[in-house]
DNA sequence: CTGAAAGCGCTTACAG
DNA sequence: CTGAAAGCGCTTACAG
């Protein structure tokens, strides 16, 4: 019988003792692809079930140089649609034994010393996530050569990976079916500080419709919510629906929380409903959007997707960190509901 | 000119030659409460700032035995609730210079593997929040003297804190409110797998409503959804509205979501709204009930104050592992909406 | 395959 | 207040 709480952590010392090995055996039988004789490691592996050994991953990453954490970073927390992405992120990350370290970049003041503080964790990688910022403070990471994936952004930085939806296509899906649908007066609602994702979606919109539009055909209006949330959305029907001479038939929103907003000011405000009255397609799928409250008709991201593309990225980074950096581009779905006509 | 990325990281044996002082000196100066010299820890800053020098928290750890690294267990990310809750506690956390490390409990299989994985960072900590289930698991990080918090869970394993709504006053005011605004048939709708906080908020409605029963002025039935979903709602709707005979004219549930999809099969089904044919009352205030297809009147959990005391005591504990566990109760509050009669 | 030894980057008594 | 030294728990050439 062991002593009682000699100390709790018990230490590679311990298990080699009591395996009759050495410390570097007892290493080698938790390191990964380490040569050491299946005897050996059985023996090592039954005195470490026995005292409830576990590596010490700080003393590991000391003379790694290097953690098993990731550094995520995120804008907020309130964004339905990122947090749909932390699930698959953990997940992913949890596939190749690593672990997410959460950091909030919400706080623009506090932003430089919070990702200084992941570099101080010796993260193996950073994931910055949409509305995160700092492109200046991601050439720190790269400077320390700390591989970087990032998550629907602009791909402006040299040696970093980008994984994005293909938004420009989803615009463009999104007036096809507006314009097959009937719809004639149309209108994209985003955000007055629109994302890089929020205006490639706008842009696809717009350049998809503009034969339509010199022809003649087709009315196109940009319209800027004050905020890409629910609340910008709900407001925004006011400009945009006052006029019954100007109302549009057909609106694309460069999110689905812009849209359930307008869904709601619509009916609440001018008594209009989708899609009688106009018809009305978002972007991401977010839970929110499949809820028979909005039945929104939407352009779905696939979460999954993107972040098992961003993970496997930032994992062959580490192994080769001078490696160019990858621009992916991942298709979206038009799902279809009540919202719009088909 | 120091030489060209000898190694991008410096160390502090760096900063101590380069300002002239020992390794002791560099360390004191990045340790809270060290004694050092303020003419010393200017030379050590000033050095440290042009090397740009990070403390390595994972050779800390490995002295202190411990990291600043706290473990946040959560059951999947879909339940908005608890997404609410992540952003509060990471804030929590960095106001103390710690960091959330992420980690997911929804496959069982994994779990204890998860779990241990913590183990192996040294945690300062562990905050388990609702549906979590490791009772046992959890005794692992007690045995070991690992402080653990927990949120909205019965405090049922000794030498840890519990943070906790007061769900069962919650379920009273739910059942004045409908009484006073004059429903008489009235249900509360539950997850067939009821949580601890579930059972709770139950436990107060009824036995608040228990005079009322038993003098024959209330009727008064329980109702299981099949999960704590808007799925589960949506659907519990059939059972709960389809006979005319028995149609409750008040439901409280168990939490918003649920609430959501009843308000939206009942509408949908049978033509009911809320609160002309039936009023409903909610539990937590998530952001999908303030929604203006909702307008949910609901019990607003202070996710803020949640988090603030879980971090509070897990800290404190830190301090002093063995203190006896403690049991906090936070009052909820209603948020009247259109879906009940004031 | 194995063990003794050196070393990772840090903190912390210890002696001054 | 300060520095030299020991030590945390681990990995990794090195020699066998």
């Amino acid at each position: 019988m062991p002593p009682q709480n000699p100390s709790a952590w018990i230490t590679a010392a311990d298990v080699a003792r009591k395996a009759g090995v050495s410390r570097s055996a007892v290493s080698r039988t938790f390191t990964e692809g380490a040569s050491v004789s299946p005897e050996t490691r059985d023996k090592v592996q039954r005195a470490a079930e026995a005292l409830g050994y576990q590596v010490n991953m700080l003393a590991r990453g000391v003379i790694q140089r290097q953690s098993n954490l990731v550094g995520v970073v995120v804008k907020g927390f309130d964004d339905p649609f990122l947090q749909s992405l932390l699930g698959p992120i953990t997940h992913q990350l949890a596939l190749r034994s690593l672990a997410p370290l959460l950091m909030d970049a919400s706080e623009p003041a506090q932003l430089a010393k919070s990702l200084r503080h992941l570099l101080q964790y010796r993260i193996a990688g950073v994931i910055l996530t949409s509305g995160t910022p700092p492109i200046q403070l991601a050439k720190e990471y790269l400077r320390l050569r700390v591989p970087v994936a990032m998550i629907n952004r602009a791909p402006d930085l040299e040696g970093v990976d980008v994984v994005n939806s293909d938004h420009f296509e989803g615009g463009a899906v999104a007036a096809r079916a507006l314009l097959a649908s009937g719809a004639r007066k149309l209108v994209f609602l985003s955000s007055d500080m629109a994302t890089y994702s929020a205006r490639l979606r706008g842009e696809g919109f717009v350049q998809t419709l503009a034969p339509a539009v010199q022809a003649g055909e087709v009315v196109l209006r940009n319209i800027h919510a004050s905020g890409a949330t629910y609340a910008g959305g709900f407001d925004a029907t006011r400009a945009l629906l006052a006029d019954a001479q100007t109302r549009p038939d057909g609106v694309f929103c460069a999110n689905d929380v812009l849209a359930c907003g307008l869904v709601d000011g619509a009916r609440q405000f001018f008594g209009l409903r989708a899609p009688e009255d106009l018809q009305v397609i978002g972007f991401d799928d977010i839970p929110m959007a499949g809820l028979s409250a909005y039945s929104l008709t939407t352009l779905r991201q696939d979460v999954n997707a993107l972040a098992q593309s961003a993970v496997a990225c930032l994992f062959e980074r580490m192994a080769e960190p001078d490696m160019p950096g990858r621009m992916l581009q991942l298709p979206v779905t038009l799902v279809t509901r009540a919202s719009s006509r088909s």
